[in-house]
Parts: structure tokens; sequence; C-alpha cells
DNA sequence: ACTATTAGTTGATCTTTGCAACCAATTTAC
DNA sequence: GTAAATTGGTTGCAAAGATCAACTAATAGT
């Protein structure tokens, strides 16, 4: 089996092509949080106890990024941190009434992206493509999922 | 089906895991090129003819980050931009015996790193899922695969 | 011939990323 | 209980990647 070769084409490509049809529907409705930041946004909102470096590792990004993107949410108040009181160390991040709204109407946007995107992709088809995508990256060591963040559980 | 909210998510992960396991294989092993060089290096390797402005549509990026790509990979003698006889503007880009040797120690590791994430997924399973990635291309209006850079046709 | 288009290049700028150093709180090891 | 190690988070810096606009040179359209 060759699928060695452009694994990671394909996987780029289509990201890219997904990443670029969101930040043409952001611009369009002047949404100037990036997809990254929705992802965050969408993470925190499936779990409220993730902490920063949760996100780091879901994400397989250096902390240091997260802090960052986080900062960014901070200056528009989509999300509050707060110092933890049982261990100090710790920040919890709690997403805004205007950081959920925002969160909302991106979620529409990725949806109506999505069903685009997907359309002549059977159920079972779909099924299986997600599954493929949880394996690889239980083969390349991303923890297991915790909060259960899989496609499947949005309202 | 609300496939919708993490699509974007899941392809992002999938892909940083291939990439962060494919940069820690290039780093071991001394390979000073980016994941993106090895992509170009295996198009123009995959059909000659190809020209930067194919490879910016192919890969859904702008001109300029080809321009710059394919100057990187000028200084260290891995391709030969030559201007194309019949049409100045044109300019041929040809890999060099050093370019094709590198890209084929790439694809080694490559194929090292895909077998080890795609354990446990079936033949026909892979099969699905490049054709969803495939489809998803297809409906974001990637243009048709010229050159059948598809998962098969490596050596 | 004049205009529009195309392939490629450059410059300025911005974001993203990665790495290392660092602080403060907490654990652990003795 | 205290010293050392670990952990979560933060910052600075430099490299890589990406965007946008302006520009050249060659070609195509009329």
């Amino acid at each position: 089996m060759e699928s060695s070769k452009l694994l990671g084409y394909m996987l780029g490509l289509t990201l890219r092509v997904f990443k670029n049809q969101m930040v043409s529907e952001f611009k369009e409705r002047e949404i100037e949080l990036t997809i990254e930041q929705f992802v965050i946004l969408s993470l925190l909102n499936s779990n409220c106890d993730l902490i920063q470096r949760d996100l780091a590792s879901q994400l397989q990004k250096d902390k240091s990024i997260i802090v960052r993107q986080i900062n960014c949410l901070l200056e528009s108040q989509y999300v509050v941190r707060l110092t933890n009181k049982d261990d100090k160390r710790v920040k919890n991040l709690i997403l805004t009434k205007k950081g959920f709204e925002k969160l909302n109407q991106m979620k529409e946007i990725a949806s109506e992206v999505s069903r685009k995107l997907l359309t002549g992709i059977s159920e079972n088809e779909l099924e299986i493509f997600q599954n493929v995508l949880l394996k690889i990256q239980e083969n390349g060591g991303v923890e297991e999922d915790i909060f259960n963040c899989g496609f499947n559980q949005l309202k």
C-alpha cells in the first residue's frame, strides 16, 4: 500500500480548502476571529474544565501559542481567564456571553461550509472517514479524546 | 448530520500529527527541508511540466509563496529554474540529481511515518478515506487532479 | 497598435510557530 | 520540614509562512 507518499499532501490540501472557505465567509460576515480561535472557543464550550495545558495537548501545539491565542480572545472579551482556587498555577478559561454568541455564529458558518464540502458523501463514508482520522491521531499518540469532542455532539 | 462542527478541527489535528512526526524524523536524519518543500519536490517529480502557477493552484497558495519556496530549493540546488523557450513568461522547474536523491530519502521517511500512522486501518477504509478527501477538495473547487498525484502511484 | 491578461517577482507587513528562559505554585523525596 | 524537581503559565526572540499590492516582461485578443 503506497498511501505513504501523499498523506500529508492530501490532508494539507483538504484542510486548506476548508480554511480558505471559512476565512472568506468570516470576512464576508465581518468576523474578526481566526479559525484557530474558533476551534479554541469550540473546545472551551465543549468542556469548561479545559485549561491551557489541555488545549495545547489536544491541539498538539506549543503552550506559548495557546497563551497568545487566549490573550487575543481576552482582549475581545470572548473569554475570561481566572486563577484556579485550588491550584494557583492553573488558570480556568470561561466563555463570556459575547463569546458564546460569537461561537454560535461561527458554528453556523462552519456548518454551512461543511455541508457544502461534504455534499455527495454518504453517511457511511463519512463515518469511516472520521474513524480513520481518529485512528491516525491515536496512532500518532494524541491523548484519548477526554471530552469526546467528536463530530456528532453538536446540539 | 452534525459533522459540521469540527471538520476543520479533525483535519487540522490529524495533519499536525503527521507533520510533527515528519519534522522530528527530518530533524533526526538532518534533513534541512520543510514538509512543504518536500511536497513541492514530490509534485515536480510526479509531473515535470508543472510550472509555478500550477503549484500555486494545486497547493491553494499564493504564487508569491511558491516563488520563495522555489528560491530556497534553488539555493540548495535541488531544482533548476529555466525560462521556457516557447513562452518566455513561463519558468520550467527541473529536479536536479541531488534533488531527486533527497526526494527519495524523504519519501522513505514519509512512507514509514504513514505506515505507522495508518496501522490498523483496512485497505477498504483507506480507499474511502482518500475518496472523501478528494471529494471535499472537489467540492471546494480544487482543480481536477491533472497529473493524478493520488495516493497510489509511488514506485 | 493598443489593451488586457498571464507568469513571475519583489517589498512590506503580519501571523503563526518553535524554542528557551523564566516565574510561581505545587509535589516529591529525603 | 525543607530542598529539589515538576508543572502551568508567561515572555522574548527569531524563523517560517502567508497576504496583499505593486510591478516587469511576455503573450493574446481585438
